[in-house]
RNA sequence: GCAGAAGUGGUGGAAUUGGUAGACACGCUGGACUUAAAAUCCAGUGGGCAGUAAUGCUCGUGCGGGUUCAAGUCCCGCCUUCUGUACCA
């Protein structure tokens, strides 16, 4: 073999790395450990496409990098298995989900192994895979054995509390438990009947079932997780989200915000993801302020008992305090409306309560509220303080109540100045007659009794104080973080361990999991509104004989209903990085010697969209772990880094049939058509709207109607005069078509169409034979945006360490970036020259690729140098994870030792060694060649060494007020007064000073020489 | 609105601690080889001005200021783009 024929060597090398077993990890070394772990994928029909080896090439260039470096390396792959599209494919096509995914992962294995990734498979994990998801049930069954206990400040076994309450009753636990949890003492617990006890319990759980309120999506039959939904519509599909009551399974993963705070600091990882975190878990420091509600004669509702709790981070404004707004949703709206206002407080409840998150969201600007008729009572004035209801307090944080302080807080002084309500001022030297003031550092508070005088940190403690001393309140730390509910109404995913007896869920002892998936004949809900698992026929339990039987024999007494819900998606991500370490086991999650060996994962690597959820979740469960005693770590990732994604061109035709026309008065409009005057900038505004990715879901059509609509309103008085052109737009054919490989030469320039007068009164109809528009847009890579590159057909071209050195070649790791083809030659040519390197006896020949020649003389200095300044370089960039200039540098040491003419195995052996991290099955090869038998991975990195690089001289930039003018070589040794007299003294100095003397001279030795003048 | 990241040739991007801006590659131009193409190799390539040329001058890292002998890098004030998040009391 001479020429290079990268087809046949990676096949051979990926041949021998999965016969060897090159890369299996063993649990136990001499060397020190390294955990390399890549965000496991989803498989999907689709297939890898180039993005998605981005991330792992890095981590496997780091891995085989470590390996070099003399650590026992943990590589591991899975695949994240369960989930909704191979859900809603077997909904399409009736085939079981785990055929597909079955097929699509064995595709995936096909697709990694082209690429020579150094994965450990024999520890191969899939969250599908019932000997997996036993462990998922496990931890599942450990959450639900759990209640966390606040004064130890950590997760503890159910049966402690039991004790607890038994001996003391609950008023002296603290715990995380639901809110409406009543006091008991002793007694009446021990009276309690078992399943009172069970109720109770429940309430101080890890996870529990409770009637939440949820995000559900009636187009996928299903709850969503708040991560799961952007901008108000479900993450997948686009689909409209209401919420709606519901009984879930939940985590409290509340219990753990501060841990989860707190750890942050403790990890290595980005710090926008640690930010995002933090605004996710929303600490807020503060006080809870309790106000009696005044009784009302006139109203048979107003109860004297009635209380108002509120949450406040402004506890110094007390005194600022002019009404109080309730959620519409709050409890107590309906028991202190007066009678009077209860009319207007019901269509106001009823009327919010149609709107959908979403529109409230997108409605920021309107004021809308009603007054209950009812007061509280200031805890230290006495005053009365009018009650209102308003949708701009959410039901879901804090208590769904507030104390407006109009003069403190810009949403209470707009309330207050629409409803034409008193702003007091508390604030000494401050102007709020035209808007609020929120600046807490440059606060005074003044009218405000013992406050009067204070700053922001002293009166917000004294306020505390005095509420304390009252009763009426306390400090309070407020999380945004709310628990996340754990159950869906899918079949593809986890069965709950859990079955029903009189209502009350229990458990399936540990020694009976797995409890597998039930055969189902249809994936979707049952007729009765059941999820999927209602359709199985084998869906029950028999405490008698511990295992799953036929519907037809529940009888509620030995037999009972199996939980009909299952797992969301990340249950099983969750803690597979714990799995890896022992995948086999069958006794334990994993065994304490691997744990203990292992630890945590040193370096993982993946993209940013898991930063709230995945990356959350995995905290929470490892921490509860760890607080269990089953870890020995409370963090599972020490060190993250966000890859950035690769983003695919895709050409696209806006379907939407445009008329730019004579006005036409609203009032002639025909039915279901809109009329109305546009301009010139409005023509582009549209364009805009309609070339962004607006039609990615059918849903949002409805919005660019809202746009036009709300358009056309606003311009209603201005169309009286308006002489130009109107719009017309026809909704049936407003839809963006991905198109294939469409000729840019058929894209009409959009400007055009702005500028050109011949256009306003032309029709744009988007068809194939008339004008259309092709439109392209840089976006993530998807299958139906006919965007996406798959790496197998870059492979078969240029081979895998091409495709490997190119996608690090493309830019910075964390960075986003478009694919492109363009710059790949490059890289591939760079492999060509490298292999001539070792092929090349450039005495005598021309240089061209013969047999492999390496000769055993000894290096030249310079090609020394060559090498040393490469491995200085390349083994900075990998610690740096900047693997983008590396491959740079690799590129200047070939084009070197090229022109060097070197072939000696002195330079030509490290330096296979050094790129064997990046491209893997070349240095394989030349290291064969070069007569090693053993695999390249089991070197060691070469070891610099400075005296290479020592310089005797430097080439000294002479600069003329700080602009370089020419060089000047001199010996490294002389002192910065030698040097400034050889500067002085050299005749193009004196050229440029032009017999001026030079006011300073720098000279920083072996950098610059700087001539100030 | 808030938080974060970024803005450098025709393009992707280098410049790690303030010290020669544009490494490396793509593309482009010219040349060699070839009947031709591909492949390969060689040379040139930020803009402007002057010069036959070597070369010299000048402008130049989103915009405007500042610190410094020296600024892509540090400071102040803006602009733009992307990403996340949002009536969080």
């Amino acid at each position: 073999m001479s020429k290079y024929h990268f087809n046949d060597i990676e096949a051979k090398w990926q041949n021998y790395w999965a016969k060897n077993q090159t890369f299996k990890a063993e649990n136990q070394s001499d060397k020190p450990k390294y955990y390399v772990l890549d965000m496991f994928p989803y498989p999907s029909g689709a297939g890898l496409h180039v993005g998605h080896p981005l991330g792992y090439i890095a981590s496997d260039i780091y891995a085989r990098y470590k390996r070099h470096k003399g650590f026992n390396v943990l590589h591991p792959q899975g695949y994240d298995s369960f989930g909704l599209p191979a859900e809603q494919y077997a909904i399409q096509t009736g085939q079981h989900p785990k055929k597909t995914t079955e097929e699509n992962i064995a595709r995936y294995r096909e697709q990694l192994d082209k690429i020579g990734f150094s994965f450990d498979w024999s520890r191969e994990v899939r969250t599908s895979d019932p000997d997996y998801y036993k462990w998922t049930q496990w931890i599942f069954i450990q959450l639900f054995e759990s209640w966390y206990d606040k004064d130890q400040d950590k997760a503890r076994p159910v049966s402690t509390l039991e004790t607890l309450f038994s001996e003391e009753g609950n008023s002296n636990v603290n715990a995380a438990c639901d809110t409406d949890t009543e006091t008991f003492s002793a007694t009446e617990w021990n009276a309690f009947s078992s399943e009172e006890k069970q109720q109770i319990l429940l309430k101080y759980r890890l996870t529990y079932l409770a009637e939440t309120e949820v995000n559900w999506c009636p187009q996928l039959g299903t709850v969503l997780a708040n991560d799961e939904i952007v901008n108000g519509v479900s993450e997948r599909g686009g689909y409209p989200v209401v919420r709606k009551k519901m009984k879930q399974w939940s985590m409290r993963i509340t219990a753990y915000a501060q841990h989860l705070l707190d750890g942050l600091d403790t990890i290595d990882w980005p710090q926008p993801l640690k930010d995002s975190q933090t605004n996710w878990i929303g600490r807020s420091k503060g006080a809870s302020v309790t106000f009696k509600v005044i009784p009302d004669v006139t109203s048979s509702a107003v109860e004297k008992s009635n209380t108002i709790e509120v949450f406040t981070t402004r506890p110094d404004t007390i005194f600022g305090v002019s009404f109080m707004t309730l959620a519409p949703e709050h409890e107590l709206v309906s028991k202190i409306t007066t009678d009077a206002q209860k009319d207007e407080v019901e269509a106001y409840v009823e009327a919010s309560a149609k709107r959908s998150e979403r529109e409230r969201m997108a409605d920021v600007k309107t004021i809308s509220g009603v007054f209950t008729g009812a007061y509280a009572e200031h805890p230290f004035t006495g005053n009365p303080i009018p009650i209102w209801i308003g949708d701009y307090v959410l039901a879901s944080y804090g208590t769904g109540a507030v104390m407006a302080v109009p003069c403190g807080d810009q949403r209470d002084w707009d309330f207050a100045k629409h409803f034409n309500i008193d702003i007091p001022n508390i604030f000494e030297g401050v102007d709020i007659s035209e808007e609020s003031f929120s600046d807490k550092e440059n606060t005074i508070i003044a009218n405000s009794d013992f406050l009067n005088g204070l700053n922001y940190a002293e009166a917000t403690q004294k306020a505390i104080e005095a509420l304390e001393e009252k009763g009426q309140g306390e400090g309070k730390i407020n999380y945004r973080l709310r628990d996340a509910v754990f159950s869906r109404q899918r079949y593809w995913g986890e069965p709950f361990p859990v079955y029903y007896k009189n209502g009350m869920p229990q458990m399936i002892a540990f020694e009976h999991l797995p409890l597998t998936l039930p055969e189902v004949e249809k994936y979707l809900p049952t007729e009765e509104g059941e999820p999927p698992l209602g359709r199985a026929e084998v869906w029950a339990w028999d405490t008698t004989k511990n295992e799953v039987v036929h519907n037809d024999l529940i009888d509620n007494k030995t037999v009972f209903p199996l939980e009909l819900n299952t797992m969301p998606g990340w249950a099983g991500s969750s803690c597979y990085m714990f799995r890896y370490m022992d995948p086999s086991n069958d006794e334990v999650f994993a065994s304490k010697e691997a744990l203990d060996y292992w630890e945590n994962v040193d370096l993982y690597i993946g993209g940013s969209e898991h930063a709230t959820g995945h990356l959350l979740y995995t905290r929470f469960w490892t921490k509860f772990m760890h607080d269990r005693g089953y870890l020995p770590v409370n963090e599972p990732i020490k060190k993250l880094i966000n890859q950035g994604m690769i983003l695919g061109e895709s050409a696209y035709m806006n379907r939407l049939k445009v008329t730019v026309m004579e006005k036409i008065p609203l009032k002639e409009s025909a039915k279901g058509k809109i009329f109305g005057p546009i301009k010139e900038l409005e023509l582009k505004n549209i364009d805009t709207f309609i070339s962004s990715s607006f039609f990615d879901n059918p849903h949002k059509k409805t919005t660019i109607r809202n746009y036009i609509e709300s358009f056309v309103k606003d311009e209603d008085v201005k169309y009286l005069n308006a002489d130009e052109f109107s719009l017309y737009y026809d909704e049936s054919i407003t839809n963006r078509v991905n198109v294939e490989n469409v000729n840019l030469s058929n894209e009409l320039n959009t400007s055009k169409i702005k500028n050109d007068h011949q256009y306003k009164n032309a029709e744009f109809i988007i068809d194939e034979d008339r004008n259309f528009k092709v439109s392209r847009e840089v976006e993530k890579m998807s299958k139906s945006k006919y965007n996406v590159v798959n790496p197998d057909d870059i492979c078969e071209q240029y081979g895998a360490d091409t495709l490997r050195m190119y996608e690090m070649f493309l830019g910075p790791l964390e960075q986003a970036k478009p694919w492109s083809t363009a710059g790949i030659t490059g890289v591939h040519s760079f492999l060509k020259k490298l292999w001539k390197l070792y092929h090349s006896p450039f005495e005598g020949g021309q240089g061209d690729v013969s047999e492999f020649y390496v000769s055993n003389e000894p290096a030249s200095k310079d090609s020394l140098k060559t090498l040393h300044k490469t491995i200085k370089k390349v083994e900075e960039d990998i610690e740096n994870f900047s693997f983008n200039t590396s491959v740079s540098t690799f590129m200047i040491a070939v084009n070197e030792l090229t022109s060097q003419k070197c072939n000696s195995r002195d330079v030509l052996e490290p330096l296979a060694v050094l790129i064997s991290p990046y491209a893997p099955h070349i240095a394989e090869e030349l290291w064969s060649l070069l007569g090693h038998s053993e695999s390249i991975s089991t070197a060691p990195f070469p070891v610099f060494d400075e005296k290479h690089l020592v310089e005797s001289s430097k080439e000294y930039p002479v600069s003329f007020n700080g602009k370089m003018r020419f060089k000047l070589e001199l010996p490294l040794d002389l002192t910065p007064a030698q040097i400034e007299e050889a500067v002085m003294a050299y005749d193009k100095t004196q050229e440029q000073l032009q017999g001026r003397t030079p006011k300073k001279v720098i000279v920083v030795p072996g950098k610059i020489i700087n001539i100030v003048g």
